[in-house]
DNA sequence: TTTCTTTGTTTACTAGACAAACAAAGTTTC
DNA sequence: GAAACTTTGTTTGTCTAGTAAACAAAGAAA
């Protein structure tokens, strides 16, 4: 049985259409709306009617008058759920509280000592009941949590595969929901990565985005159409094993030369270890100081990330690529040769409008994201209820 | 303004769900239709009512009784209009005229001898206009022309740069829409063969389908979800141009290492011509007779298409890729080398339910291609319609 | 003051989906 | 072979949501 027409989905479509205007423009007035968006007034009116009883819009009395009566000005209430984003990293949990417009009021970080599932669980659902119990008095509470995990995760909320971590697989989404009886949704830090620099980064406002998360591997979250592509039964994004060297090293994915071999955080410490730097912050230390060789190093890294990028821009001709995660921190000694490599590989006709950034959300781009599949999740769900 | 929703919009999808169910399941029942698309009997019936006025469904009278009343077959009216579909190659046109199933009733091929637009323009109209005189008397006529070009497209149906026909930006589209005034489709070539290939060959009710033509380069058509995937801006689907050797040979597109430059029948030729042979025929030929250097040679362009499959299937998991175009020819003396490589390169997850196949329909995948794009069209046009 | 504008509600109407009743045309059972 | 049951598809009446047009409220401009 498909998706059948009814008036239901006509009522759902205008109210989403209505409420989308509303978190666009506000403030703005019933007229404005029906104008923006071809609706009729009486339409407009009833549909407000309803997102006003549902605590999801206010009426804010009298603006100005530009000519005639008065409008009456609408507004968003923010502030009338909250949402929980966790970002589930391999030796920490970093938690956000968030209102319904993705506005952060609370922050949460824990650090892990261990990566046994027995003991993250506990620590994780501990940092979702602190953010709970900071939430204001509203009408709708915690609306919902979203996880981005280090991990391949399936459409049910299960980890199938966490390299990082060396779990088992684990239903995720059904213990948490089980703990505290909200909708939770579950998806890779990547693909979170790539929401939170789209809502509130980098890529807000554009259409077709590709983040690119360079850890201790590389992971990546495609934007296509302002919307979260996931290929074919839900995973993708494995560009991290693009082969860049079809006869390079052998990777413990089975391929040889994985771009991710030559690009990632990984890559940078297997071959700053001859220097005697073993971690990210020692060596960005020594590139501050000028330190020759350092600045060589990452310089080879910004251009293997350059190879990769311009790969993805021949196959996607995406608006903006974004740098993001750990590698992020070394903007100052990678951009000139990332920009370079890509100006010169990627096709002409794509290169014109193409722009790579670093993610501006810094660490948090992935916290966010996932606050924002809940707030998605609880505004698509309000739409849907009509009453 | 954007798209609002409101009574039309319901009865055009609820009508497309109806066309489609007659399209799939045909012959079936008014009461069989209501069943399985759970749309209420009324809803159907009145439905139903409007495409038989439209000519796009016939009842065939009563089938068999399964212990009450007869049910009224229904039918789906292929013959009520014609689609054309053409392939314009390089040093060729290839016409078909087609049902509005997509069933092949006539054929005109032409051979070109020069490329110019001059040339090439009115022997294109002429192709069209010889299909059109054999279209048989039926309500619709002529309903729509679909065009595959080697070239990039854009959205307005203008040839923006075509290598190989060397042409300046031609707008087809209008030539064509101005001549025979129906609506007229322009896309890839590669596109087009996805398309054909989808609905008529290898890649039947198959939702991921990626089609690699391999030709004098590479090009791709990616079929995501049963739709067609168009980058941002509708240009995608280089992937020829993908760097499998970072550090490789120098391409005309600016990169270095690009998969055609690998993989192509230009590869092929260039690498077989210090053997003396100088055309896929001769080659083919030599290969029958078991010469060694040319199965050799024949043995890494299977390898080297099969590099490049394996970093498709890394970005996109599809469940099906399908190679097409001339190289298919050589499906006897290059599937076990495509096969074994991408075998061992693909990510272990997703080689599981992975088939890599070659063009069913041929040399035809594109003209069917392009005939659907018309079909396609038309049908949603009527849709829409409502009358 | 009078007239004009702008905003937002009310009223009357329409299209299309749906449930339920029903008619038509079978088959099965006794 | 009559009565009972089934299946199909139409008819009837109801409901919902959107729309146009009229209108009321409130202010600006002349």
């Amino acid at each position: 049985m498909k998706q059948t027409g009814d008036l239901a989905l006509v009522k759902k479509m205008n109210t989403a259409i209505v409420l989308d205007a509303v978190l666009r423009y506000a403030p703005l007035s019933r007229a404005q709306i029906s104008e923006r968006t071809g609706l009729n007034k009486a339409t407009v009116s009833s549909l407000v009617l309803d997102l006003i009883d549902n605590h999801l819009v206010a009426d804010l009395g009298p603006g100005a008058s530009s000519g005639g009566r008065k409008p009456n000005l609408l507004e968003f209430r923010a502030s009338s759920g909250y949402a929980v984003g966790i970002d589930l990293g391999v030796n920490y949990i970093r938690g956000i509280l968030t209102d319904l417009e993705g506005g952060v009021v609370a922050e949460h970080r824990l650090t892990l000592k261990a990566q046994n599932v027995e003991s993250v669980i506990p620590r994780l659902l501990e940092c979702i009941e602190t953010l709970r119990a900071r939430i204001p008095a509203c009408p709708y509470g915690m609306v919902g949590i979203g996880i981005g995990v280090p991990g391949l995760v399936n459409e049910s909320g299960t980890i199938l595969f966490a390299p990082n971590l060396s779990w088992p697989e684990v239903p995720l989404r059904t213990i948490v929901e089980e703990r505290f009886g909200v909708p939770v949704t579950i998806d890779n830090e990547a693909n979170a990565g790539a929401q939170g620099e789209q809502r509130y980064g980098a890529g807000r406002g554009i259409a077709n985005q590709i983040y690119v998360s360079v850890g201790i591997g590389i992971g990546t979250g495609m934007i296509l159409n302002k919307e979260l592509y996931k290929g074919a039964g839900g995973f993708s994004g494995e560009l991290g094993h693009l082969s860049i060297h079809a006869d390079g090293k052998p990777c413990r994915c089975g391929n040889q030369g994985c771009w991710e071999l030559y690009a990632s955080e990984n890559a940078l410490l297997e071959q700053s270890a001859p220097l005697g730097y073993h971690d990210l912050d020692a060596l960005l230390e020594a590139a501050g100081r000028g330190e020759p060789e350092v600045l060589a190093l990452f310089e080879r890294i910004g251009e293997a990330l350059g190879v990769g990028i311009a790969n993805i821009v021949n196959v996607f001709n995406p608006d903006v690529v974004i740098i993001g995660n750990e590698m992020r921190r070394a903007e100052a000694w990678i951009e000139e040769a990332v920009q370079r490599t890509v100006a010169r590989r990627a096709l002409a006709h794509h290169r014109g409008k193409l722009q790579v950034l670093f993610a501006e959300q810094g660490e948090k781009s992935a916290v966010r994201g996932a606050a924002y599949y809940a707030i998605s999740a609880f505004l698509g769900k309000m739409k849907g209820s009509g009453v």
